[in-house]
DNA sequence: GGCTTTGCTTCTACTGAGTGGAAGAAGGAG
DNA sequence: CTCCTTCTTCCACTCAGTAGAAGCAAAGCC
């Protein structure tokens, strides 16, 4: 290339990449301006690779004239393998059904909650998660899940941050949270109480493989109902304890995996 | 660039996205050579590009050497927006939960369907599809639903062609296929009986908004229990009609779409 | 109605980022 | 051990990609 590469030393891949990557749960629609903005390149260089993208359908432009992403990128997404989500989402829908509650599966990225999957039906949907979104560890019943079962220096790590507050009810002081990590680890469960969302509580617990938490079973209900959530604890134990099973069934003995050569 | 581009007047835009579009449901993990040869890209090109998709976490490297698509573009596929799917789903999970049945939603893409949710749980998962998966329309329940409803024009170009046929069931005839498409439109619905995965059989209901056919939801059973695919059909054409319903609604009058400007 | 703002599209001259081939590693199979 | 396959690194050549400016178009605003 010429000219503008020079300052960032951004390769065109990058470039194309930083396109994509303009787009997030809090931005799923952009006008070519704003993706210009968002990546710093020229107008016109992202004009011309918008218009790349969307002609491979990558993105797709809406009726208003905003870029968003579009359906050929959702179908390479749904070709990420993850044994995980495959194995645990009939335990899922097996404790939605048992329970008529949100259930949603989360794994930790980074140190954030990434949301994996999620069973809902009608009632009941106080839009907590979901899936694809990010939340942090902290205040979520599956974020506590992970992260008491994360090795120790991670947690202080975790810990020595400023942490968000998203609710009033939002645990933020190290010590008190480090105790709650300490009964967590002893019951085997987190709960919730309106720490990220006024009006939601949660119970979560992890799915434990070896010594790890590879993720996290939660189920939510609408804060009114905090009374059901103990109920809701045994079925939401038995099905982690379901899924760490058919996890490690799948991971370590596969009957040699197959060659898609 | 230089020297290779000359050859297929390609971009780097292009080249990454030929990366990307390597990858497909047959092909979900594949060696570098393999990237190589099917794009017709120098090794060494797709060396560097898969480097950088590897370092954005676009591609991911299994244990086997093999790369695969990586849950950073699963997560970009997540915002892939899509109303329809949004408003359909809690209807798919009130079927499933009345039926107990495989359940899912598919939409026309070009001559094929494409499986965009699908509700399943523990028992009776026959694998007839997955999510993000494509099939050809007349051996599938949905693909039948969907065609019957599209213009003549549509259904005679689509009849003209060579028909795969998965099983000795499928109807390839067109004249036998034209009637049966007749039928599907006299009486709301489709099914099939093996005519694409032996020992599988399925009903399937077109959400038509105004007279398009914007989708199909479908049930499959085992075709042990064929007996029992007549009860399922009203509960089908319930689900297809609600989902209609709030789909009108969603897409004509949401109050005043919020800029996310 | 005309004037301003906002956002998109087209054009062009310049240049260094990207190319492919070849040679070097690193395993596996026989 | 040698042969084979697959991946990685290097390098000299050059054209694809860049940014900026100017031209359009639609939507608000007074």
């Amino acid at each position: 290339m010429a000219g503008g590469a020079r300052d960032l030393g951004r390769s065109v891949t990058s470039r194309v990449l930083a396109i994509l990557g303009a787009f997030d749960a809090h931005h799923p629609r952009l006008t070519l301006t704003e993706i210009a903005g968002r990546t710093g390149m020229a107008l016109s260089t992202v004009h011309r690779l918008v218009a790349e993208l969307e002609e491979w359908r990558a993105l797709r432009r809406g009726a208003d004239g905003r870029y968003q992403i579009g359906r050929r990128l959702w179908e390479l997404g749904q070709l990420a393998p993850d044994p995980l989500q495959e194995v645990a989402h009939p335990w899922l829908q097996e404790l939605f059904g048992g329970t008529g509650e949100n259930v949603h599966l989360a794994v930790r990225d980074g140190v954030e909650v990434l949301y994996v999957d999620k069973v809902y039906g009608k009632r009941a949907v106080p839009i907590v998660s979901r899936t694809g979104s990010r939340l942090p560890m902290h205040p979520t019943g599956v974020g506590k899940a992970l992260l008491a079962f994360e090795p120790a220096w991670f947690v202080t790590s975790y810990l020595s941050r400023p942490l968000e507050r998203p609710t009033p009810h939002t645990i933020t002081e190290p010590g008190r949270l480090a105790r709650e990590l300490a009964q967590v680890r002893a019951q085997g469960y987190a709960t919730t109480h309106e720490e990220m969302t006024l009006g939601s509580c949660s119970a979560a617990a992890p799915v434990l493989v070896g010594d790890r938490p590879v993720a996290a079973v939660g189920i939510v209900v609408s804060s009114r109902r905090v009374r059901e959530l103990p109920r809701l604890v045994d079925p939401l134990l038995a099905v982690a304890a379901r899924i760490a099973g058919d996890y490690r069934a799948a991971v370590a003995g596969p009957p040699k995996s197959i060659n898609v050569r």
